[in-house]
DNA sequence: AATACCGTCACGATGCGTTATGGTGG
DNA sequence: GCCACCATAACGCATCGTGACGGTAT
């Protein structure tokens, strides 16, 4: 249970090291720590000593990172913009003007057929 | 006619100078010459010696590459990534909206005159 | 004692333009 | 002769890490 797709071969841990995190993603310590500056919302919990622990969560963030920066070629500036806003808002908005277009097609297209159908409706 | 959304307030011409570009999009001659040896699919028509002239889509494109690089927050490298792929998905709904808004204009349009003419018509 | 980790800071590569120069077109 | 434009190349600043260091935890 609990085997979590963005994980991938990684296994489910309670925790990870910053050594473990670093190997699976392919990151050194150094850029590790200096994210964890500049995004806030990467806050890996420590040990009361200070150890850093990656939760699972931590690491599907950093994954996201990865893949943003790496594969979609955003600044880290642009990263963290898209963490923000998380995109889903922007899906949501464009999915929801895309079916008010349609609905206002729709409707549209009904009335342009009863206007044309020579106005011999009710009204 | 012939107004594109994209242009927003420019008045749309034949062709474009490097200077009613530049001043448009607020990005200077020297960008706008880095950019086209950047990025292969913007390649503005010259005449015969060697003046450059923005075609409507040169524009078009333009506006594509300052929104991804300053709204969005990608890299050079990104947008060109972004261009290449055409993000297609993206653009076929894009394109899908505006036809239908076209679609609506031209009807909205036609309705108008029929009301506006006092529904005399023939038809 | 040997590793793994910590924060900090200085350094450096690269990206992304910008400026400078010297010249042509209209 | 003036202004807009051209190409090229050197320069510069910011971004994005990197590596090294001295110290602490286990």
């Amino acid at each position: 249970m609990k085997n979590n797709i963005y994980l991938c071969g990684m296994i489910d841990k309670l925790f990870y090291t910053i050594q473990e995190v670093s190997e699976e993603l392919g990151v050194p310590y150094s850029t590790l720590r200096y994210w964890e500056k500049e995004i806030s919302r990467l806050k890996p919990r420590r040990t009361s000593t200070g150890i850093r622990r990656y939760s699972r969560e931590d690491v599907v963030l950093l994954k996201q990172i990865v893949y943003l920066s790496r594969d979609k070629g955003y600044t880290l500036d642009g990263v963290k913009r898209v963490l923000r806003t998380q995109e889903t808002k922007t899906d949501e908005v464009d999915m929801e003007v895309i079916s008010t277009l349609k609905n206002m097609k729709g409707f549209l297209l009904d009335l342009k057929t009863r206007l044309n159908s020579g106005r011999s409706e009710e009204e």
